[in-house]
DNA sequence: CCAGAATCTTGACATTTGTCAAGAACGAAT
DNA sequence: ATTCGTTCTTGACAAATGTCAAGATTCTGG
């Protein structure tokens, strides 16, 4: 009976720490998402705390509080921008029943991204590129970056299935290809380069069938 | 008579002080590239100027009497990483007799560039990124990747001309293609994954023949 | 309601950083 | 050789930054 009891009060206990955990953890989230906001506007390099503070409602002490220190801030933030990212194609993908309108959808959702989130993509292009500098970030960027690779590919399988046809080149290329011109639009676009956007738009929408 | 004395003293007073430019350019130069050296170790965030003088042979206050800030010594880095860039594949297109020739000269420069020159070339993609937050930066970023996408277009005419074909695809796809690929890799390379020379090789290798 | 734990605020500290100015060292022209 | 302008060194200063600790406040279990 003594350990049945001892049992109870430790599952008890369990479930009171795992609360705690989640509680802990949400609110982390919250300071995360709050610090997003200021390392999207400044970038990495021009981001202190006290700054990312004084754009929130919260104190400097906090963010001290809830991460040991800068850079774990920073990585919290870029395993939560993760998670917004890699399924915003996903719906097109699942609900567009031909060709042209996987493609129009697609055109679409990118033409949104980067003009109403340019901020958020210039800071993960920042993050990728201090992860190169920064061993602490590698392994959620290369993580993060392999998520990308995955949707990207989902939407040419996908494209490709509607032609009867396999994709004619490796996730891989793909990604980089499309990457690679989302971040050079991006570049231009913030640049006040108006023609940027309808650039890629028409370059992606000449790629698409050539590639799927 | 007296005209003609002016015109001459006009004259040497005119180049000297060309000299004095050329001099006073060629410094600035020797400075932007120690800077480069602790810029490409440590990235544009933990670089500080007081850090590129210890560093260097230079004490900080040159860096300060040759440059009116911060902002303007990487601005004078990043045009001179240009120079060296721009031109790295060009003596294979020029001495390349043939399609395999060509292809085995691009494929040994890509894997000796991405071992031997990581870190320069992580700053040239820490500093694009920092481009998209600091207007000083994008019009010579942006000049850089023009230069980028015409080296990568050259290779890919010259390829193509030895098939008797066109490139398949735009300039501005090539590279993006290309640099995708090789961001990829470099930050592979740099998390120590002995894998990435290798297989960006194979795909590059592979992707050829099809888009030239 | 209360004690103890948790969350949070505030203020302080040492360090780093960009900037600058005063003057030393140097070079070239007279 | 002297003088003047250029180049460089040194030291200083204010602002900013990461870190931390002491205490206030809030929450929670009993």
């Amino acid at each position: 009976m003594a350990r049945q009891v001892t049992g109870a009060a430790r599952r008890v206990a369990d479930a009171a720490e795992v609360l705690r955990d989640e509680k802990f953890n949400a609110r982390r989230i919250e300071l995360a998402e709050a610090a997003l906001e200021t390392l999207g506007e400044l970038g990495f390099a021009r981001t202190s705390l006290r700054e990312i503070a004084q754009n929130s409602a919260f104190t400097h002490g906090v963010f001290h509080y809830y991460f040991s220190d800068k850079l774990d801030l920073i990585c919290c933030c870029v395993r939560h921008y993760k998670a917004k990212c890699v399924t915003r194609y996903d719906e097109v993908v699942a609900t567009a029943k031909s060709r042209e309108e996987l493609t129009e959808g697609f055109l679409a959702k990118l033409a949104a991204t980067l003009q109403d989130e340019a901020r958020m993509h210039r800071l993960w292009y920042d993050l990728r590129a201090q992860a190169m500098f920064e061993a602490a970030f590698r392994k959620d960027v290369l993580e993060i970056d392999k998520s990308l690779e995955a949707m990207i590919w989902r939407i040419a399988t996908r494209f490709a299935e509607f032609g009867g046809k396999r994709p004619a080149s490796s996730p891989a290329a793909l990604y980089a290809l499309f990457d690679g011109l989302f971040q050079s639009a991006l570049l231009k676009h913030l640049a006040g380069d108006k023609t940027a956007v309808p650039e890629l738009l028409d370059e992606v929408r000449r790629l698409l069938p050539t590639v799927c």
